[in-house]
DNA sequence: CTGAAAGCGCTTACAG
DNA sequence: CTGAAAGCGCTTACAG
């Protein structure tokens, strides 16, 4: 096996400086044309790529993004969130529509992580994507800051303005959700999440969720917010929670489609029927929302738009380019788990 | 803001060579132990990180993998399969626990895919993952081989000996779903899926469904073969053109989940219940899978073993231990799509 | 056990 | 338009 060829050897057979090579590889119109083109031509005969780790030695840049998916360590080590994985996605093909590379990484696996990346020079940006503990990696991110590295956050907006977050517009999705419920005739509504600062992003879920009541004329009954980490085995355990509750209710509003799946799951083991008896609407729309049964009501985020606007404000951030955190707009996926008009219960 | 610090700020401050730092920091017994600690508790002091980069270029390997993510362009772009999503977090977690980091890449986005990550010393070794049409990229696997890169491919395994795959037994696979099928009674058969040499996997899947009919003696009825990509879609318009046939049948197999599922809804769209008349299975164990009504049986691929193997299989062949192809035994996971023991209606 | 030195493969002022 | 040279921050023979 030969091994790989340098500058140097294209330099050796054009008969050029290596530094005349360098300059004709990036197209540098202080070479003469054609010699440029004898340069290009070479290059491509001998395969040559660029060495990125020598280039990105010597300017200090990486054209690397680092992707941080912190996952809530309790969940199962074999499933990431399906929303996650859309997030993934759409992040993967931004991230490559604007030349970069993307280094992807899991939280737990790195105790370390609010360095590993920008500080190695791997990467010269991070976006971290989550439901974590908030509160647990607040600390984290005071070291971002305090190290200057260049990062977004995906999710609920944060209290420190320097933190540039994107996206969906929660307490929107939360509203919208509720509305809807209200419109069809439910009247005793249930919460299953967390709604604690903990969980900025359900807590604004569930802040919209009770402007929706309050707008309404309707009573937000605590006893009926059941807390719920994003899955599905929290959601039917919420679920079971809530029934044991003995109260009256004749909807559910799930933090997230997971926790909603679960609770149908529950319901169903109950003996109620979904939607007859209690409409159920999810967050998400994650693939698996549209083959529950009944296929569930959603609030959709838009993952694709979602990546597209996590990696450019990123980029802009790292060029010093000013960027301010973007609320998404959500939708709101009629199926058929909340029904159609509905006599309310109480 | 300071910048970042390195080596040489450490022996600085340590008062020794800027060599004896780098031989502490990498923990080696040629450091004398006090000093040793001394320096790391330095670098620790100054948030100090290798730069990747600089030892990298130095060592000439980067501790990366890649993976590359060949999917079906005809898929809808924003759409990724669920079961390779699936892949894709558990190769980023054994990639994390071998130490290493993961680039991810989609193929479309870079017609030079074969070359854009070894030759530029950004990965020590690749993983390509997907259904892609076979006979298109099999001259960029002559050429990845000709450059000596290391790689590892999914899939069925290869004529060229060189190429290492790792895979699900496809045949195994197809042969067990068929036998539950036929033991329940079914005696029609229909194959829903590409069963030519583009598609490997699925031709491997085929070629199990007909050894299962062989076996029992049934006939393998070419015209019940409709080719189907592995899309919802695809598989609703191969049931539609299954049932303008006129023939009849009263099981499919279907190459993958996401052909199941279009055509469960192709078949109760048409009025055939599922799983009294027909009985469907389906391959890969999506997490639609469970949700899809009736919830489909289907072949399990273990993807967290999956994703271990193939990354220990690239790291031995980049450390040049010798290392051959995997088959990895699939599972049949039974839930009510296929139904109970049914009276052959051919 | 430690240090001085070379060199990985680039990019980019500087000089012509 | 081109070349000689410095230097990015490491690792690792080599010499002591």
């Amino acid at each position: 096996m030969a091994s790989k060829a340098t500058s140097i050897d294209i330099a050796y057979r054009a008969g050029v400086s290596q530094s005349t090579v360098s300059r004709a590889l990036r197209n540098s119109p202080l070479v003469n044309l054609e010699t440029r083109q004898r340069i290009q031509a070479i290059a491509k005969e001998l395969n040559y790529k660029v060495d990125k780790n020598a280039s990105n030695l010597r300017t200090q840049n990486s054209h690397t993004l680092a992707l941080l998916l912190c996952e809530d360590p309790t969940n199962d080590d074999s499933l990431i969130n399906p929303f996650f994985l859309s997030m993934l996605g759409s992040i993967t093909r931004a991230t490559a529509q604007q030349g970069y590379d993307l280094l992807v990484s899991f939280q737990q696996l790195s105790s370390d992580w609010h360095a590993d990346y920008e500080d190695s020079n791997k990467a010269d940006g991070i976006i971290l994507l989550g439901y974590g503990d908030y509160m647990d990696y607040e600390q984290k991110l005071e070291k971002l800051l305090a190290q200057n590295t260049h990062f977004v956050i995906w999710g609920a907006e944060h209290n420190n303005k320097s933190v540039l977050s994107i996206g969906c517009d929660n307490h929107q999705g939360g509203l919208i959700a509720t509305e809807h419920l209200i419109s069809l005739g439910r009247r005793a509504f249930a919460f299953l999440g967390d709604a604690s600062s903990h969980s900025p992003e359900f807590r604004d879920r569930y802040l919209g969720h009770v402007k929706a009541l309050r707008c309404a004329g309707l009573p937000v009954v605590q006893e009926r917010q059941i807390s719920a980490i994003s899955t599905e085995s929290a959601g039917y355990h919420a679920a079971l929670a809530l029934i044991d509750k003995g109260l009256n209710f004749d909807a559910i509003f799930a933090a997230s489609d997971l926790i909603a799946v679960g609770a149908i799951r529950a319901l169903k083991e109950k003996g109620y029927l979904v939607p007859e008896q209690v409409a159920v609407v999810g967050y998400d729309d994650i693939p698996v929302a549209s083959f529950a049964n009944p296929p569930l009501t959603t609030i959709k985020q838009n993952t694709q738009l979602a990546g597209e606007i996590l990696v450019e404000s990123l980029l802009k951030l790292i060029r010093g380019q000013s960027v301010s955190p973007q609320l998404i707009p959500t939708t709101l996926v009629v199926r058929s788990s909340c029904g159609i008009d509905h006599t309310p219960i109480a």
